[in-house]
DNA sequence: CAGTTTGTTGCACGCCCGTGCAAACCAGTG
DNA sequence: CACTGGTTTGCACGGGCGTGCAACAAACTG
């Protein structure tokens, strides 16, 4: 068995023939060492290939520059964006991403949390499921810092990032009334987050402004497989819909592909459909979906510039709830765009 | 300023009014503490919030259970689906996952390795890339474990992860033949990774063998655009193909979506297609793709099995090196399945 | 030249944990 | 009671690092 063998600091110290002080001032930015015995010790450093060791300098400087990301599905062409963004902004914030799977089971989040503290995480974001308050606390009074995305939650501490789903999903149901479409339908998961409620709750509200009503129908969690489901539902009933928002594109996606193959509706022309979330397969010729896009690279550059600052000292009346826009992507599922 | 301050063992034994030694043997399996102290300490941790500070276990272990994983294209499917399986079986092993992002630049995957280095991690595994010899070299003897997939490297050390590429892309040839198709093409990128070649030369040669000529096109990286530019250039050629392979499915999708809108070619009868990595996306009603599945249970389970078995005494002819079946899944863009 | 400033270096301590070792304890035996 | 074997406990050390402090050297200042 071949043990760990890290070469420690020490012995680029007794290389270099200098104290092991003068090799961590040498990769402390800002210690004082000469430009000669820094010259020495980094030779002796790289002979030896030395890298100092973040486990301890995380240990004394009480910061490990580990965040934890917290996610469920992340195989969704949705999720695995966001993910991508964050770790590479984290990365070049010169953090380091630590992720944590989820899955749909009570306590899941909690557990990836007591990973995070486990570890040490400066912080944790979360973009999946909520944790339980207790263990929130926990975090946020051990200093670990702590973002939720789209989880509308409304427990003081936390960066809370989310989107204008409710509006947003309001400028929808405006654009389908302009296509002339009369018999509005809203499918949605039943996985019941606060975002896909938001969406749904705002086309409902905005339809029935406009005087008209919506059949809503959910099913499932929010994959390709549930659209299909929900076309098969809302599409056999008696009054057909002409217009469907979903709650997300894969939604969208599966929904328009049962659309055209077993109910033979042409898009937009006899059907329009409109998604969230603006995935890759949105700009796909075969879907060409006019979709909300979400504003993946602010979101993620908001948290970590948030993570960076520091706390302030007073509790003002500081900005840890952010509500950003989502822009409505025009393609081609809805009529005179 | 909110210093960071997570309860430690110390202050655990404080309050159960034992040593710090009891603490910790609480919490490490297998030690020898009474029932009664360590009811003390569970009921004393439980009421601070204590966790043990895996920093300072992975200093003293010389272990840090950290496991990193370096990949570029994170948001593309097929990476995101095995980065997720390789997460998740990970965690169910007691490891943590690193996730360290590269793009297509020199060095960017040794810098990832630096940071593995650096945080100590207890293996790093590379999906995309490849490391320079002397950085690989240090991670070995440091005692870091490397797994490499689908990186057609033949250094040893490392554990390797291949398919059988080039046997599968043969296979494909026999199909088209069978299907009655007789002008082949293949569509590749120019990454030039070996697995991707390896598939372009499969088939070639199997294509050979049958006496059949391949026209070969290159283009970009492998995506969903690139997949349209290919066709654009494979479908204008004087002798249009008949059949196409695709060396990814993401190239597939795109090709198909060109093929059939621009083209106005119907698939699979007057254009066969074949992909490789059966994403999602592939099964999607809209593309109902014949594709290669890639093993990625498989893959995940080889790679954390691999990591968890400790290293032979001796240097015996280790399986290092395994090259995993990739199954065809039949669907409907190729004739007679 | 004495005195002061500036810059560099090494020592020693602490961060939090696991563990070898020896002391302490406890129950059982003759 | 003395003795033995087994279990539990605390002490003290080490793992690799950053940093305050004091010692020291060099460079100025008057």
């Amino acid at each position: 068995m071949v043990a760990k063998v890290f070469v420690s600091a020490q012995e680029v110290a007794d290389r270099a023939g200098v104290s092991r002080s003068a090799v961590s001032r040498t990769f402390t930015p800002g210690a004082s060492v000469s430009p000669e015995t820094r010259a020495r010790v980094m030779e002796a450093a790289d002979a030896l290939g030395y890298h100092v060791n973040h486990l301890a300098r995380g240990l004394m400087r009480n910061e490990s520059g580990i965040i934890c990301l917290i996610a469920s599905d992340v195989a969704t062409p949705y999720r695995s964006a966001l993910l991508r963004e964050l770790t590479l902004q984290l990365q070049q914030g010169g953090k380091v991403a630590m992720l944590i799977n989820t899955d749909r089971s009570d306590g899941s989040v909690d557990r990836a949390l007591r990973q995070a503290i486990r570890y040490r995480a400066d912080a944790s974001i979360i973009l999946s499921g909520l944790p339980d308050k207790s263990i929130a606390q926990l975090c946020l009074r051990s200093g670990q810092r702590l973002v939720l995305i789209n989880r509308d939650d409304d427990q003081p501490g936390p960066l809370r990032i989310n989107l204008d789903d409710h509006e947003a999903a309001g400028r929808v149901a405006t654009a389908f009334v302009r296509a002339g479409c009369r018999r509005l339908a809203f499918a949605n998961s039943e996985a019941g987050t606060p975002s896909l409620m938001a969406r749904e709750e705002g086309f409902v509200a905005a339809a029935t402004a406009l005087g008209l009503a919506v059949t809503v129908e959910r099913f499932g969690w929010t994959g390709y497989e549930a659209g299909k489901v929900l076309a098969q539902r809302l599409l056999t009933r008696r009054e057909r819909p002409d217009a469907v928002f979903c709650a997300t594109d894969l939604l969208a996606c599966g929904f328009m592909d049962a659309a055209r193959q077993q109910f033979s509706l042409t898009i937009p022309d006899q059907l329009c459909i409109a998604g969230f979330d603006d995935i890759e397969q949105a700009s796909w010729s075969s879907y060409n979906l006019t979709t909300f896009s979400q504003p993946i690279r602010e979101i993620a550059s908001r948290a970590v510039e948030w993570l960076g600052a520091p706390i302030p000292e007073d509790h003002s009346p500081r900005r840890d709830s952010l509500r950003l826009k989502a822009d409505l992507v025009w393609r081609g599922s809805i009529r005179g765009g």
